[in-house]
DNA sequence: CGATTCTGTGTTACCGCTAACAGTCGAGGG
DNA sequence: CCCTCGACTGTTAGCGGTAACACAGAATCG
């Protein structure tokens, strides 16, 4: 293993000023910043991370605490999370959250602070419970949220950007001649899912449409909720020749729904998802969705607490950032033209869930 | 945080007696372990995970490969893991390996090597695939498998008693009355599935009735080959009244084919699964399965790792080492006595998935 | 133009722990 | 009775970094 050492001899400077160069670079002239980068390159270090912190009495545990998310999004997420956390050289802590109840939640996080974690990163949905947030903020513990529709002020937040995907995804469906569209909202808690569904009506009113008379159901993102909502949309007098559900696991009980109603995806009725969890992929047919970049933003998550301890360590006032990552439009076999008679087949039964 | 000294300083001793006592505690005499143990209880102290690293030069990094497994297995296997290697010290490097190609496989295997990966943890499908495993001990890297059937000579193994279970869930339905018992075996490949179909077996032997005769279908573990098996299944003359499938995601499938053909789960027809993963719970009726500690046996990975990595240092030759776990059974919604009369409601449709 | 402030760099002293070695002390052997 | 040996405990010297300070030489200022 080459060490700082190496490196320094081989750019003909000092241990220190390679730390230097590493770690923020200013006070380094770029001449000699330029040499140790290519020693470093050349060599092929990189720094030993216990080294690290235990010289730099770093951050060395930041928590993760999760609640009862679709198993494929936590999976993806905890990936990105550790991904990021090892390059970092610090540790995870992961812990559920499961209770709805505002004390013991309290009582997690207070158990949380206890150990040795320094900072905490919430995905959804503990992104947006408030007494999380207020006891962390009380113990005066950074965190960072995922996908949190309103950040808090002087918060650190990752997130995509919703409304503008909900309306990719909507003209898409424009686009192949839909016009009846029923929509699937998503748990009402969750900010990202009224984004969404101001994506899907500004979609609409753009190509001329009236989002006050589309069919609207609500959904709480399970998939027990999606039977329900895909249930009453096509029990509607004037069936849907698409649905667009907020996230994947309803929009895969909406097939589920239309299949035992004698439908066929898509040929009888497009539904498209949100999210590109695995779930998508193994339903048949598998589902146009939007893919959230879901590790990409646990490894944001991470790297945005790990610089914001930094910061506070440094003693400068952490300041309000925001990081808003990509998405992207997922075309699969779930989503086609309208049928040409714009009429759908008849409803077989009407049992509601 | 209290350090070691400061442990040391209260027992009256030095840092080295108390690493010694914390470490493996030889030559140590008796009271002076105590003294030293209740001092670090009254300090609450625990070791500074970067600084022993960084002294020891020790184990900072193992391995986790996985490969395509249920979103849900992965999500409980890596907080399990995760777990473990906190309390040790150690970071997971954790690393994808979706490929069947044995060439592709070796070159993740050799990218990982170059890696400062010192071990690596190995859940199913991976703990089976000849050309790691090779590839692996050519390296000279220390292996866990997990869940796999026949544990190499001379090889680290965690795994439940497949066979056991199995058996224990077919006595179950043959207890509640069923006499017609399908089974939906797993991916052939891994010797567990194998384990799971004997025990099947035997407890049919063991009520005096043939396996010869049973219902048997191949499964391979997804969503999709169970809704092919289950269809199956349900379109021999004689529909049987219970369903054992290898894996929940295949008795997902099976409960999704028994209410498309109209079937009531359980009144109708029994369904159980294999696993106890979140899709169990996700579905409904929920399903009776077999809990498998997945996390824990993550966990026993983990330790089992680093305790033969430290051996391995300390010059000891590595020894045959194998934990089985204890696994439960899980009652829930969709077993139930067969329908008094035992032929089931006529079938509606015959499509085939 | 001397005093003061920057820049850029090296030096020193640890961070908390453990390997390796160096005692100390009592028991047993010659 | 001295010597060796083993059991137990302490001392020393780092592991690979970084914070804090020191110290040159250049830039700024009244």
């Amino acid at each position: 293993m080459t060490t700082i050492e190496d490196v320094a001899r081989a750019a003909g400077v000092s241990a220190m000023t390679v730390s230097r160069v590493i770690n923020q670079g200013k006070n380094v002239r770029e001449s000699t910043r330029e040499a140790v980068l290519e020693a470093i390159e050349r060599l092929n270090y990189s720094p030993n991370t216990a080294a690290r912190s235990l010289a730099a009495g770093q951050a060395t545990h930041i928590g993760l605490l999760y609640a009862n998310p679709s198993a494929a999004y936590l999976a993806q997420f905890l990936i990105g999370a550790l991904h990021a956390a090892r390059s970092a050289g610090v540790h995870l802590v992961i812990e559920s959250c499961e209770s709805e109840d505002a004390d013991e939640q309290a009582e997690v996080i207070r158990r949380f602070a206890t150990s040795e974690v320094e900072g905490v990163i919430l995905p959804p949905p503990l992104s947006e419970s408030a007494p999380i947030l207020v006891e962390l903020e009380a113990l005066q513990i950074p965190v960072v949220t995922v996908a949190m529709g309103t950040p808090r002020e002087d918060g650190l937040n990752v997130r995509i950007d919703d409304h503008a995907a909900a309306m990719e995804m909507t003209r898409y469906l424009l686009d192949l001649g839909h016009r009846n569209i029923g929509f699937i909202k998503g748990h009402p808690n969750i900010i990202a899912s009224h984004d969404r569904y101001r994506g899907f009506c500004d979609a609409l009113k753009e190509a001329g449409l009236d989002p006050e008379t589309a069919p609207v159901e609500q959904g709480y993102f399970t998939y027990r909720s999606g039977l329900t909502a895909g249930e009453r949309l096509l029990s509607r007098r004037t069936t849907p020749t698409a649905i667009f559900a907020s996230n994947d696991d309803m929009a895969a009980a909406s097939v589920s729904v239309a299949h035992r109603r004698g439908f066929d995806v898509p040929r009888d009725i497009s539904i498209v998802g949100f999210d590109d969890t695995a779930l998508a992929t193994s339903v048949w047919p598998e589902l146009t969705t939007v893919k959230q970049p879901i590790a990409a933003m646990a490894e944001a998550a991470v790297e945005l607490l790990i610089t914001d301890l930094r910061r506070r360590r440094a003693g400068a006032g952490h300041k309000f950032t925001e990081r808003v990552l990509s998405h992207a439009m997922i075309i699969r076999e779930s989503s086609a033209a309208p049928p040409a008679a714009s009429r759908p087949k008849k409803v077989k039964a009407s049992q509601s869930a």
